[in-house]
DNA sequence: CGCGCTTTATG
DNA sequence: ATAAAGCGC
């Protein structure tokens, strides 16, 4: 069946920076005698949701580890830089390819490129196949008995299970041939932060196919069977931490819900583990498919009670939340967690947005746009639903009154205080008692301690009682619609 | 993926 | 008397 119908085909990759499991680049293969592998990068084919610095980062080592590959198979990944229908253009006209291949992305800004791409190819009689890829399933597919969006979570992913979570997985190629086409090298694409702020990156990630699937290997052998309890942790590294490499897809989530479900089967692991694990996975199906249905989710609330919410300006509460410097160490902790590694434990997540969103009283979207640029997993439909979900104005939203207390969050998930120790080593000599909220610690203590706080570490920032009295009343006082 | 107050269980 | 469970916002 397999018949090759093309001289020449270029693949376009985009968020599928793999060669497993890619039907773009397996059927190009199918089907071509040679392929050109093209990365495109263009800054305006994004916008306005244009790469962040974090993700500017880990997409410089994706690509090393992905040219890498290609040419451990005999092959050479072309870069150029651009918009991506002139430079498709250009690469046809030099490569006398016949054919384009791509895997989808369902983002407004490019379901517009795909359009655009597309129609330009086609008036040139220059075939395109394209694909689903870096998902479960291709949003608008999944609908309820009305044939509307699944506007809750819990259904929809009950609608996901009964049409069959696991599915084959494409083979990578054996080989790729040489191409002779121009291509830039890594550095002209300048995607490293010009700051030394990568040093602490380096020093957490590595980017790439490879070291996606030794994540998930190990996730499955150590920390699978413990994940219910120890992903709620931030202390300890209870979580998958492959959020990256599926935001870039280095892997696909087919791939990892084949390698959980054969490592539950072959080591009668703890199934409901399995399935909470697979929920996660669940809840970034929903999010992309959400805002495949109202793409307006990145910018305006989905609830529309919260068209006219007062939202707080305050400029120096944001800064102090941003550097880390609230007086709230599960806050700080978070914040500096995030700076340095670009990544937050999930948790943590949660409570640092109910801060801004509900204490702080800031737009949830000023929130987003600081994930959004220091993030290394930015993906923007999950963070723009989850932020949406934590503000309390999205679909299957937390309720207006689930305000989370930094103090008693931080004092049951971080008992003993692993996790701020970590990052606040100016507290990290504070016993437990007084870790979580250390502007009650005595005077006689923090002189045996040497810590002064208020000048070691900030006292808070704002007082946690009346700012959620605050927020309830305001959150009570939305209007009706009707 | 709360909080705080009330009710009920337990020794 | 205290802790766990229940419940409305």
């Amino acid at each position: 069946m397999s018949h090759t119908r093309y001289h020449s085909s270029i693949v376009w990759l985009r968020r599928d920076l793999r060669l497993s499991d890619n039907p773009a680049l397996y059927h190009a293969c199918q089907q071509s005698q040679q392929v050109i592998i093209v990365y495109i990068h263009a800054d305006d084919d994004d916008s306005p949701w244009a790469m962040g610095s974090a993700s500017r980062w880990w997409l410089h080592h994706s690509l090393t580890a992905l040219q890498q590959q290609i040419s451990q198979l005999g092959g050479r990944l072309i870069l150029r830089s651009g918009p991506a229908h002139t430079t498709l253009d250009s690469l046809i006209a030099e490569s006398g390819a016949e054919a384009v291949f791509w895997n989808r992305r369902y983002e407004a800004a490019h379901r517009e490129q795909d359009r655009l791409v597309q129609t330009q190819l086609a008036q040139q009689g220059v075939p395109v196949h394209d694909y689903q890829s870096g998902l479960l399933f291709a949003p608008g597919t999944v609908l309820n008995k009305e044939g509307l969006p699944f506007r809750v979570f819990t259904p929809f992913w009950q609608a996901c299970q009964k049409l069959g979570l696991s599915q084959t997985l494409l083979p990578a190629p054996a080989q790729l041939h040489t191409s002779t086409i121009n291509s830039l090298s890594l550095a002209d694409l300048k995607l490293l932060p010009s700051i030394s702020w990568g040093q602490g990156l380096q020093a957490e990630w590595q980017a790439g196919e490879a070291q996606a699937h030794r994540l998930l290997q190990a996730f499955c052998e150590q920390a699978l069977n413990d994940y219910p309890q120890a992903r709620d942790e931030p202390g300890i590294n209870g979580t998958s931490r492959l959020s990256p490499h599926l935001a870039f897809g280095e892997i696909t989530p087919r791939q990892i819900i084949n390698a959980l479900l054969e490592h539950f089967i072959c080591q009668t692991k703890d199934g409901g583990a399995c399935d909470h694990y697979l929920r996660e996975l669940g809840w970034r199906e929903f999010a992309h498919h959400c805002l495949y249905h109202f793409p307006q989710m990145t910018s305006a609330p989905l609830n529309r009670r919260f068209a006219a919410f007062p939202w707080r300006h305050n400029p120096a509460l944001l800064r102090a939340w941003q550097q880390g410097k609230t007086g709230f160490p599960i806050i700080d902790a978070g914040m500096r967690q995030l700076w340095h590694t670009g990544w937050m434990h999930n948790r943590v997540r949660m409570i640092v947005a109910s801060f801004l969103t509900k204490n702080a009283l800031i737009d949830w979207r000023l929130g987003a746009e600081w994930f959004w640029d220091t993030l290394v997993d930015a993906d923007l439909a999950s963070n723009s639903f989850n932020w949406q979900w934590v503000a309390g104005c999205g679909l299957d939203a937390a309720p207006y009154f689930r305000i989370f207390n930094p103090v008693t969050q931080s004092e049951k998930l971080d008992a003993h205080g692993r996790y701020l120790r970590r990052w606040l080593p100016e507290l990290s000599t504070l016993p437990a008692k007084w870790l979580h909220q250390p502007w009650k610690t005595p005077e006689t203590i923090q002189e045996e301690c040497s810590i002064r706080i208020g000048i070691d570490y900030p006292t808070p920032i704002l007082d946690l009682g009346s700012t959620r009295q605050q927020a309830l009343l305001l959150h009570k006082q939305l209007p009706k619609l009707h």
